[in-house]
DNA sequence: AATAAATTGACCACATTGGTCATTTTTGGT
DNA sequence: ACCAAAAATGACCAATGTGGTCAATTTATT
């Protein structure tokens, strides 16, 4: 059972199909989310969708699941020996990057999925997300050594201003990331100049 | 004619039914945004709002003309002689902040108008939009003085990071703005501390 | 009280919805 | 080359929702 039938197709079907999906639900929002979009985009017919989920709740659930399981992968990967901020963010950045390459929505997919309103849903969302992403979240800044910073930054907004930087660069960079295949060297080196930019600005200068 | 019925309204009807109308435009965009949610949520009956516009359409370009109208009135009353980037953008975050409280989806409203796809609107939006937005949004940085910048800063890059860390700033705070009244001073106060952080990031030290 | 203006919501033809299932196509083993 | 099993298809369905209308009712003005 479960999503055997989904799980034996070929992998790029797969994520045709998620992505299809995910961009569905971003957009219009589970309950006007249409499963004949779906199929139209991810180019498969009616019956296989159903075929492979038994309804579109399941389908929704069955992304939220898989969207899980990939970000807590990233965070897992995080090297909590690292303990210089800079250098932590530029390993998760990365991992994020190889993600949006493959599921460029998926990120916006969870951030969508806590700001719906469906009842049908509401609920099963709230328990499933309560738990498991503030866990992995807590993490990123876990055992972070904030004595390298100037006594006059305050660090908690010096790592609000990080992280509105981040995703204000990953929003600005996304068209980039889709066309260009491994764009991933000169945008790593935009980004790092950012990064030097705010290093300088929030550390003690070390020489 | 024109809108001479709809600007008859007593004017907190009229603010009503626009965040009505601009909310379920921002959730579901211009196609699946339904006219019946509309009336629901602004408590006028289906009739009224077609009697005030002629259709959907309608609406949804008056909509777009009054959000111009009000950001242009924002880039108005910038004073252009203050050539000092983050009084500058202190000024106009307070006209922001002022307008949020009265139409707390505009400024959403107006990005989603440009990520709509809908053949029926698309073409229209985009002739209306390239003049007015950009030559308002070039006047934000006019004149300003960038020799303040220390000579390793990049200023484009330092224009990124503030912009990045308003919209940052200005989301995070959005309930907030809604619930209280006159929340506007210890808002600004924490604002200013960010400001000063970037400020000592970016300008050349004038002790 | 009479007239005009504003508001209402039942109603319409039509489009779209999530989901089904008989039929066709593809697959893989012999 | 053949066939049976698996996978994929899309016409089809009842149900719901759509933008928009308009005769009837309520409210405001004279």
């Amino acid at each position: 059972m479960s999503y055997s039938k989904f799980h034996s197709l070929p992998s790029k079907k797969q994520v045709r199909i998620m992505n299809a999906a995910m961009k569905q639900f971003v957009q219009s929002g589970y309950e006007k989310a249409s499963t004949n979009e779906i199929v139209k985009e991810a180019q498969i017919s009616k019956g296989s969708l159903f075929n492979y989920f038994h309804n579109k709740k399941d389908l929704y659930f069955y992304l939220i699941e898989n969207a899980l399981k990939i970000v807590d992968v990233i965070f897992a990967e995080v090297d909590i020996t690292e303990r210089d901020l800079f250098k932590r963010l530029s390993q998760i950045g990365f991992i994020k990057l190889k993600i949006q390459q493959k599921y460029p929505l998926l990120f916006d997919f969870l951030k969508s999925t806590q700001l719906e309103q469906s009842p049908e849903v509401k609920n099963e969302i709230d328990s499933i997300m309560m738990n498991i992403l503030n866990v992995s979240l807590s993490r990123v800044y876990e055992n972070i050594d904030f004595s390298k910073f100037r006594d006059d930054v305050n660090p908690e907004k010096a790592l609000h201003i990080l992280n509105w930087t981040m995703l204000g660069f990953a929003e600005a960079q996304k068209e980039k990331i889709k066309s260009f295949e491994s764009v991933g060297i000169e945008l790593m080196a935009e980004w790092d100049e950012y990064m030097k930019m705010l290093k300088r600005a929030f550390y003690k200068e070390e020489e």
